[in-house]
RNA sequence: GGGCAAGUGGCGAAGAGGUUAACGCUGCGGACUGCAAAUCCGCCAUGCGCCGGUUCAAAUCCGGCCUUGCCCUCCA
């Protein structure tokens, strides 16, 4: 089974060979640091941790650069606007962003270089290109020649004189080409600015990118990754730049970019309004949701937002939480346990698990096809639920082995998308009022002591004893309206064969 | 204006030439349950934007049209 990836670079599916064997580098375009993360930026973060999770999934060791823009227009004009420090700003961010990623569970990337940490590394880029003829000076600014480069174009897919005539933007009239862009910008005042040969100032946007992944990764490496909107000409310009630079092709051998979120169909942005930060919906909803909701459709695919659609990733996600829930419960949460005889309805079961996992990895190897591999859990899920909850079942140490090991392969599969259920919502302090009333309105009938325990877990303990021993004595209407009060505060309780269960809603 | 995608049941969303068009949500019916919840089973697209064409065979390929989104400007 092979992996196949769409390339922007061939617009193709082509198998992906890493060029060493075990290992992939790859580079994604990270954010510039002026304020908090929307659930659009989220997305690139979620998709291509998903894609490096699924790698390492395959056994490959990833290389993961993720840079962040410290060094731009955009800092330095919200750093004004404020009166502080563009740098302190950026880095301020910075901090704001961990919180956020590391909250929907993006793993680090193994280097998180920074802009404002290679300036001398992109002079010297600049001063080769100039040298080769790439580039050009004028007054204290460089640019990038694209007409010097004849392959200018070639990952967006367009000629030169497509983009002119498309052309929407007023032209500094000192390019020689409207398309050329800024290598090495100069100093206006009060701005962060470096010395250079070209006298005091700072990198244009795109030469960061090609550095920084070059400087790490190497020249051609795996995989380079970011948002559509990049194509152009941000990853076009890292191409001139870096091949320029280099004399050598490609910068990077496979392009992959994800499709963007959008709200009532139009893209989610900044200057639109429609843009929901990601720190306010981490509020409301589980990361497992959100990445949930995330990964129901194709990254290529756009995606359109509203809370409905995630109210809906909620109720689906939960058909998969419950399994993994009723995996523990009939496991007790054993991780080790010895192999045994099966019954031919067990020996069915695993074999029925394998083809689910097989189904999951096919999706997977697809292009990462994150809706199809979803599926497949879904089918696994149903599986384990039939299984487990059959009217002959009987668990035998043999079936107690399967299920540990199934345990184990779900969790996997669940880990490559970032969905492990998190530790259930403890019962806060705020229960405490809701569950102390309860109990005094039901003691006397479920005949609770005098004495209740003031932890909030403990109390619903006690009443949830009591409950059993009312149920016992067919007591169901004081278990019955038990059951409605706690609802009534989002606490769902489910009797099952094995006990009651709770849970929050 | 130029370039690139996409239009699949009530909703979301896979499928890209050939078995009954996945999967999920919602709704309805049934099983299980003291009743629920959870779970399981079943039902809900004779049809995949529209019109033509290629083919023994088309959601899938080709052409035209319509609609929507994205890029051409900082943006994931």
């Amino acid at each position: 089974m092979s992996l196949r990836v769409y390339n922007t670079l061939t617009k193709k599916k082509e198998d992906f060979v890493p060029a060493s064997p075990r290992q992939v580098r790859m580079y994604v375009c990270g954010p510039t640091t002026y304020n908090y993360i929307h659930l659009g930026n989220a997305r690139a973060l979620v998709v291509f941790d998903t894609i490096r999770r699924y790698l390492e999934y395959k056994g490959y060791r990833v290389f993961y650069v993720q840079n962040f823009t410290d060094v731009d227009d955009k800092i330095i004009n919200r750093a004004a606007e404020e009166g502080v420090d563009p740098l302190e700003l950026a880095e301020r961010y910075i901090g704001e962003y961990f919180r956020d990623a590391d909250a929907l569970r993006i793993k680090r990337a193994t280097v998180h270089p920074k802009a404002s940490e290679h300036i001398a590394e992109m002079i010297e880029a600049i001063r080769v290109l100039l040298e080769k003829g790439f580039a050009y000076q004028v007054d204290g600014d460089v640019f990038f020649s694209v007409r010097s480069f004849p392959e200018y174009g070639k990952l967006s897919g367009r000629s030169l004189e497509e983009m002119l005539a498309g052309a929407r933007v007023e032209v500094d009239q000192r390019k020689k080409d409207p398309l050329d862009f800024a290598l090495w910008k100069a100093a206006k005042p009060d701005e962060p600015a470096w010395e250079s040969p070209w006298g005091k100032g700072r990198p244009g946007w795109h030469i960061e990118c090609s550095v920084m992944a070059i400087k790490y990764l190497g020249f051609g490496f795996d995989i380079h990754g970011g948002g559509n909107d990049l194509i152009f000409p941000h990853h076009e310009n890292e191409i001139a730049q870096a091949e320029a630079y280099t004399g050598k092709s490609p910068f990077a051998r496979y392009w992959l970019h994800n499709g963007f979120v959008t709200v009532n169909e139009e893209k989610m942005s900044k200057s639109l309004g429609n843009f929901f930060i990601v720190r306010e919906l981490l509020q409301e909803w589980p990361p497992e949701v959100i990445r949930f909701f995330l990964l129901s459709t194709h990254y290529r695919s756009p995606l359109d937002f509203s809370v409905d659609s995630l109210a809906t990733a909620r109720s689906s996600y939960s058909r998969l939480r419950n399994t993994v829930e009723l995996l523990e419960e009939v496991t007790g949460g054993q991780e080790v346990v010895p192999p045994g005889r099966l019954s031919r309805e067990a020996v069915e079961f695993r074999d029925q698990v394998s083809a689910h996992i097989a189904e999951f990895e096919e999706a997977m190897d697809d292009d990462f096809n994150t809706a199809l591999a979803i599926a497949a859990l879904f089918n696994l899920a149903r599986q384990i639920n039939s299984f487990v909850n059959r009217k002959d079942f009987s668990m035998t140490p043999a079936v107690l082995h399967v299920l540990v090991r199934v345990r184990q392969y779900f969790l996997q599969l669940l880990d490559v998308l970032g969905i492990v259920p998190g530790e259930s919502r403890s019962l806060g302090e705020e229960f405490c009022p809701v569950l102390e009333e309860i109990a005094k309105k039901l003691g006397g009938e479920l005949g609770l002591p005098e004495e209740l325990p003031s932890e909030p877990q403990k109390l619903l303990e006690v009443l949830l004893q009591a409950r059993d021993e009312a149920r016992r004595q067919k007591n169901y209407q004081v278990a019955d309206a038990l059951r409605d009060a706690l609802r009534e505060h989002g606490i769902i309780l489910e009797d099952t064969p094995r006990g009651v269960r709770w849970r929050i809603v």
